[in-house]
DNA sequence: ATAGGGCTTCCAGTCGCTGGAAGGTCAAGA
DNA sequence: TCTTGACCTTCCAGCGACTGGAAGCCCTAT
């Protein structure tokens, strides 16, 4: 397979799939003319990481994920433990948007929103809230 | 007032005022010494920016929000319109992260978490949900 | 022969800082 | 007076995970 089958099979950019090899994520073959050549494992691998990106994963969560599942003697609890250090930082993440949200959407509320100046979000920004 | 005044006072870093001034969000005045001189209005722009980042809004917003702020012929509908804008986008992050946070919950409960290579988290990842 | 699409590499840019190097300035203490 | 140490300056590089674009080769169809 040629990097735009994988692409469309894997549902990835031609270029993200050149920047995971840059990084040695994955490691195709090349064909005499200099073209990649994708087996069905790089393929595999192509699928496991955009799904793992999907997820939130970094990238060298991925690399490590990667490796723990080629490792047969691996212990659950390994990947347990990352998935929960991840979930972990979006709970928090949520967390701070949802602060954000909350914040913001009062202020949008007090807003007028007509053709006069006065604006509580600029005051809020102005000088601190309330 | 030196640098390490207004960062004190403002509550940022001395490196991210520097790069506000690069950005030209800021103009301090220079001392006979070369050193930047802020003025109290200075403070009140960093103070100003510090807010409306900790909400979230990008650079470019708070250039925005910075020039409407000081625009007395404003119209609060702008002001409304950019942080709905920016509501918007807070809201569908929000959502992104819980899709991630649900299926990575679901998944992390599914896990042993002991010594054994079986895992669900693994084996999503490597054939898809389900 | 040519046109088009796909492939290659390499470089630069994104966003908002952050770290570090190399060096000038200032106030306090010996 | 000299030195120490904290402050300030500029400039350059790097983060994460791509993404865009230029320049050029390869392959197939007409």
């Amino acid at each position: 397979m040629n990097i735009g089958d994988v692409a469309q099979k894997a549902g990835l950019p031609a270029k993200t799939i050149r920047y995971y090899e840059d990084i040695g994520l994955i490691t195709p073959l090349r064909d005499t003319n200099g073209y990649r050549l994708f087996r069905e494992s790089d393929l595999h691998k192509l699928a496991f990481l955009g799904r793992a990106r999907a997820l939130g994963f970094t990238i060298e969560d991925c690399r490590t994920l990667l490796a723990l599942y080629e490792d047969d003697t691996r212990a659950s609890a390994d990947v347990k433990d990352l998935a929960q250090a991840h979930l972990a930082k979006i709970e928090d993440k949520i967390t701070q948007l949802e602060s954000m949200r909350d914040t913001l959407s009062d202020l949008v509320k007090c807003c007028a929103g007509d053709n006069r100046p006065d604006c509580p979000i600029l005051s809020d920004l102005a000088t601190g809230p309330h």
